[in-house]
DNA sequence: ATCCCTGCAAACGCTTTGCAGGAAC
DNA sequence: GTTCCTGCAAAGCGTTTGCAGGGAT
């Protein structure tokens, strides 16, 4: 009963040290499923509740961040710096796109919200990649 | 073979007119399960498959719009007009922002997207609605 | 020794889909 | 009469969860 101020909420596994050194090796903001072929690399035997259930634990420690994209299948991001995201809705790809300091006072400023008490918001553009533009532009 | 050039795409058929009325009666962004059971009240042996079907018809004709906020359930809605949203996370409700004018034209000032071509953009507040905000207080 | 965490597999919620009969054209 | 659409049920997908055994403390 030392450190009863102190949390030691979790105890160190390798699945998850595992987990997040993937996580935080990209930046293409992977998908749990492409977590897990990863991890089961080094770790064979690694389940796929597992990689769900620690990358809850690190999501609710702050030390990743979950977005989810278009409905589509929840993607995780090590890169804690707030910014927003441009989706490609043709490969799916996230890149980051920065934000602006001092874009919360302008959004409030923009958008009065009576009542409400607003905690967040997300902005999110989608579009066709460098990529699929290029693509695109072939085919047609 | 009149009117080659008309594409008379769907049939009309009681579900589909039913379905969309439902969605144009409300402004509280239903879930398919809420319209289902809405559908229900007037035609019992209606189906989930035939309301999920007929969403996305209305969907890719564009009569009613999909929404997807934060991941959860997704949500329809036949205002046509572009706007915003606020979703509490305390109860789900969503409530709509209206989007000042020339929206597009200040993001697009803001933020230099190189390459890529952005065909739209999404912005969704979160935070407590006016219920919430108050029941939270009580609480504490 | 304790108890959390894991692997496994089953179950979950939402959504989609194959099928055969029925409705719209 | 021809297709499209429906109801039904089963399957699909991403995700969550109950369990018993194993690992971190």
């Amino acid at each position: 009963m030392e450190a009863a101020f102190e949390t030691p909420r979790h105890r160190k596994t390798r699945q998850r040290a595992s987990i997040y050194a993937i996580v935080a090796s990209t930046d293409a903001h992977p998908t749990a499923d492409w977590i897990y072929e990863r991890a089961k690399e080094t770790m064979p035997r690694l389940s796929l509740g597992t990689v769900y259930r620690n990358l809850h634990v690190l999501a609710r420690e702050g030390a990743i961040r979950a977005i989810d994209a278009w409905g589509k299948t929840t993607r995780y991001d090590a890169d804690l710096s707030t910014h927003y995201h441009f989706v490609c809705t043709a490969c799916g790809a996230i890149r980051d796109v920065p934000k602006p300091a001092g874009e919360e006072a302008r959004l409030a400023r923009r958008f009065s919200l009576p009542g409400f008490s607003v905690t967040g918001h997300r902005l999110e553009f989608q579009g066709l990649c460098a990529r699929c533009s290029k693509s695109e532009k072939g085919k047609k």
